[in-house]
DNA sequence: CTGAAAGCGCTTACAG
DNA sequence: CTGAAAGCGCTTACAG
């Protein structure tokens, strides 16, 4: 069924048939016309092809949605579920890919002729400029600022940081430690999380955090969690990069035969699914996905209107979850 | 960039770009056309058009990837990727939806006009019919026998129950619980894996597994650890119906100063990332994922082919991970 | 206010 | 073996 079909079932051109569903500008349609085919299209079920308005308006409804080429966790699949659901609600279709597949960005790039694109992550330089030069929309989000500097979308990572450092300070703790991964390629987002804690430490007065790398197991969090009792001025609580790795140092202390929060406190961010499973239950800063999903969804689709976005979210994006770690 | 641009640097007719790049049957191109055709797409960096083929074809290239409308862990997040992935491959692209969505998914079907469709999870009795009779694959995965009387693909989750049983046998356990989701709509998919349970047990001559159902919370983890315990002949090991089950379960049984092993064995399925930092450390059953979603892929693909697929994976799929928790 | 018509970039029978 | 041409289903300037 065909927007010709329409047209002939409401005694209209395929023209007006158009007009009407895409409230066309520079288009007066009378109202009694417009119900005529509003009421065809409903009868004889008809949705416009997709691949027809693509190829005449030489862009498609698909947001590319690119991921980076690591390890994604719990709360990017979630992320990039509830972006997906955004864009669907304003006609927009998701199509998620990841950095370094088979087919090269650019291939898909002109292949599908997206709407926009979303970048999880710093793009390949000679694509990513390419691709902002194109005129299509680019939004990077969760980068670091030095992935992107004239970054249009960043979900303020630092207040996950800062967050943290405020919750160990209120529980009286002095020196604190930082849990970095060490895999290089979360380095560019660990960073905005570290300078917020950073700088949490300045502004209440306290010593710069400790930053102890780690590899995402148990021996690695244990060698870790000695270093940081070792010290000649221990640590007393550690903000963990995410909630798996506060996982891995709960992991290592009861190697140690230590407990959370007495002799080391750990607090997490993500507040995954089992956080409230972990032992001791996993003190946590719980990211609103929901909330950055829709405004990243609404980021994309005003760079497509061309209509000023929205400023990012910034404390409702992120709350404590205080449980028994710290 | 387009195939009469080719053309032109080719010294060919559009046409003969489209027999070279779609190895059109029926049609002999001596190699030396081919080889001009295939320099001048290199050195133009000539991709077709992803609308203007699916416009032409009456369908795109396109795979409607279904979820159903609960709670998806991390394992299927992971079997989404790594089908996507694998569907990128044979240059078709993966759009996923979850069932119940803002659009209903007929007007998604017509929009999109996919070339298959995969369904993890029922689909509606009516659209599911629908699409079926439209000569479109349609390709069901991880749904119960129930669900789908006709299906084409199903990963055999039965094989997860019988794993379990059998470790648990074979460390001397005799009176097995099985826990199960309280949720109704994990249901279709729990009886695959508590039927494997079930006809294992058969097998090794133990009673039925006792079945206590439970929501994904400590309390709830608790009661059921409890009921086990106070039966006349108690309980010594459970299947957990997942790993996030096993998770509560071992909170559970902490807060009742219950020991995992010694006190009650639990055993998961699907080797989430956590599952060595539980406490103590999860004996599980980890699924192969990348193998099964490779499989699944390769389904829809010959099923668009129109060739028969291949048998689906079955112990390959599936392997044991022994921890400390069984 | 409405419709005839061009044209987006392909694929594919068909004629040569 | 090759190419001219039709046509997939839309959108949109343009003529009336």
């Amino acid at each position: 069924v065909t927007a010709t079909d329409v047209a002939r079932a409401a005694g209209v051109s395929q023209a007006t048939v158009s007009y009407v569903l895409n409230n066309a500008p520079n288009q007066t349609i009378p109202e009694q016309t417009r119900q005529r085919v509003l009421a065809a299209v409903q009868e004889l079920g008809y949705t416009p092809s997709a691949a027809a308005r693509a190829l005449r308006r030489g862009r498609s409804d698909s947001v590319l949605l690119i991921l980076p080429d690591w390890p994604i966790g719990a709360t990017v699949s979630a992320l990039i579920e509830h972006v997906s659901l955004e864009l669907e609600r304003h006609g927009l279709h998701a199509l998620v890919r990841r950095l370094g597949a088979e087919q090269p960005l650019m291939t898909l790039w002109r292949e599908i002729e997206p709407a926009a694109l979303i970048a999880l992550g710093p793009l390949g330089a000679p694509e990513g400029a390419l691709m902002e030069a194109s005129g299509v929309p680019v939004v990077r989000a969760l980068t670091s600022a030095a992935d992107a500097p004239n970054d249009v979308f960043v979900v303020p990572q630092e207040l996950t940081g800062a967050l943290q450092v405020q919750h160990l300070a209120a529980r009286g703790h002095r020196r604190i430690g930082y849990a970095a991964p060490r895999d290089q390629r979360l380095h560019g987002f660990l960073h905005l999380r570290l300078d917020g804690a950073r700088r949490e430490c300045l502004d209440l007065g306290l010593d710069a955090p400790v930053v102890e790398e780690l590899e995402l197991d148990v021996d690695s969090a244990k060698r870790a969690v000695e270093r940081w009792r070792q010290l000649d001025q221990p640590v007393t609580a550690v903000c963990a990069y995410n909630d798996d790795y506060a996982f891995a140092l709960l992991a290592g202390m009861r190697e140690l035969d230590l407990a959370a929060p007495e002799d080391l406190a750990i607090i997490g961010v993500d507040n995954v699914p089992l956080a409230a499973f972990a032992y001791p239950p996993l003190t946590t800063v719980d990211q609103n996905i929901p909330l950055i999903a829709a405004h990243l969804a609404q980021v994309v689709v005003d760079q497509i209107a061309g209509v000023a976005p929205p400023p990012a979210p910034r404390s409702d994006a992120f709350s404590l979850v205080v449980r028994a770690s710290a």
